[in-house]
RNA sequence: GUGGGUGUGGCCUAAUGGUUAAGGCACCUGGUUGUGGCCCAGGAGAUUGUGGGUUCGAAUCCCAUCACUCACCCCA
């Protein structure tokens, strides 16, 4: 019985998981890049009122499920729920409304919410992030949702499609509103008492209600997209145009309307299966208000998270391997204390020649020490006992292939690093 | 916040209320002078999540608590 346990809904990422995240990291950078996407990381906490004001009062997230605190200067401060805030935020302060616009963005880290956790939803987990700021055009809205489709694509993501909807704007939303809740005043009685709350706090989330009883009032309720004002119906037509010219399937999900308060036009998501009753691995839209409710000049936005253990989970649901982490070029073994010595020199001369180099620790015999070389696979271990010094050959043994062969010492280094160049290579490591 | 399920060495699993809680994987050490993987032998590792209670006796029954897990709410 351990003493000590990871907090409830945080998770512990071993190292024979690893190869997952250094895949999925590695390749959303690549992709993020190729388009065009710059990284910028913003602090893991933010002051409290970013995220009450740009997440919005009255979302659950705000309401109940911040990790928020007064540091020891008095000041609140909330871990992040989600980047998006953080991010305007941050375009805001460091004046990016003057680069070129629109300025396209991407990062990744932790998000924090208190939740109970559940298959595929934890209180911290990592999201891979991309928006676009500054940019009305729907090809906008059109690349972040590119971003997401291609990245799922090359990490094996099969039978893919866009859940779709559109929110409308100031203009038009309201007014689907109230004839959503007209709607829902005649059947109030049959509706059921989480919806009744949900009238009342953001009743547009009436229509993702899973009750059996409230099926037959969505089924039949109005639908946003048919409610439009012009600018966001062209809106609309013009992404889902360049969808099908790019042949990227989507669904029109009329009950599609995500929860956070800042959304206009476009909402998505991308759907898959593994991760429990989650089915989001991927959310997001335009928040073309956000900005000026932050303080700053009106600025469009668009762009989404997704969950990185929630994409790591849909990889094994689908049986995608990840690459593996090489495993160490050369396992130096010695025999007697000179030995011990001269391999200590030697492991530091190859990976000061990026050869990656263990060297055995301790005193152990050479049975012992080859046991440990195979375990860790080595490519190659290096036996340096009393004949070898004596001898100034050292015996190399292909682990592999079980073969031997002697090496001068003054050759080793250079040996060792023609045999194993190609063979390996460090994968990059992003944050 | 609500409801269901589950807690036995690092992992997986066994033990009709009855001796020192058993086995497998993994780990460590050996198997004649210095050669890995297979095999063999040995070793280390558990106050059965925790605290109470029932009982002559509890891993086993009861209560509480904590954790994990699944689902609801909500979300990535």
């Amino acid at each position: 019985m351990p003493q000590y346990q990871r907090p409830t809904g945080t998770l512990d990422i071993l190292p024979e998981e690893q190869p997952y995240w250094y895949h999925v990291r590695s390749r959303a950078r690549h992709l993020a890049e190729l388009a065009g996407f710059e990284r910028m990381d913003v602090p893991i906490f933010e002051t409290t009122e970013v995220f009450a004001r740009g997440v919005g009062a009255g979302t659950d997230i705000v309401d109940k499920e911040m990790y928020s605190f007064e540091d020891k200067g008095g000041s609140p401060i909330t871990l992040r729920p989600e980047f998006t805030a953080g991010i305007v935020r941050a375009y805001i302060e460091n004046g990016m409304h003057v680069r070129s616009q629109p300025v396209k963005l991407y990062t990744f880290g932790p998000i924090f919410r208190y939740e109970r956790p559940q298959a595929g939803r934890y209180r911290q987990h990592t999201q891979f992030n991309v928006e676009i700021l500054g940019e009305q055009d729907p090809i906008a809205d059109l690349e972040v949702m590119l971003l997401a489709w291609d990245l799922y694509a090359d990490l094996g993501f099969r039978d893919l499609a866009f859940q779709l909807n559109s929110t409308g704007c100031p203009q038009c939303k309201p007014q689907y509103v109230s004839l959503l809740k007209a709607y829902y005043d005649e059947r109030y009685a049959q509706a059921c008492d989480d919806c009744h709350r949900r009238l009342e706090r953001s009743p547009l989330r009436v229509l993702d209600c899973k009750s059996k009883q409230c099926q037959p009032i969505i089924a039949a309720a109005p639908h946003i997209a048919d409610h439009l004002c012009p600018e966001c119906e062209a809106h609309f037509a013009a992404l889902r145009q360049y969808l099908e010219l790019l042949e990227r399937r989507y669904t029109i999900n009329h009950l599609l309307v995500r929860g956070l308060d800042y959304y206009t036009k476009t909402v998505f998501e991308v759907w898959a299966a593994g991760i429990g009753a989650q089915s989001a691995v991927c959310g997001g839209g335009r928040y073309d208000g956000l900005a000026e409710l932050l303080g700053g000049p009106p600025t469009p936005g668009v762009g989404f998270g997704s969950g990185m253990e929630r994409i790591i989970l849909v990889m094994q649901e689908l049986d995608v391997e990840a690459p593996p982490i090489p495993s160490p070029a050369v396992f130096l073994v010695h025999l007697g204390a000179p030995a011990k010595r001269k391999a200590l020199e030697l492991t530091y001369a190859l990976r000061t020649e990026d050869v990656s180099a263990w060297i055995s620790h301790g005193d152990r015999g050479l049975r012992s020490q080859l046991r440990e070389a195979g375990k860790r696979a080595a490519h190659y271990a290096v036996i340096l006992g009393e004949n070898e010094l004596a001898s100034g050959v050292a015996s190399v043994r292909d682990m592999e292939a079980g073969e031997q062969v002697d090496v001068q010492l003054s050759d080793l280094v250079t040996w060792l690093k023609e045999h194993v160049r190609g063979r390996l290579s460090v994968p990059n490591t992003s944050r």
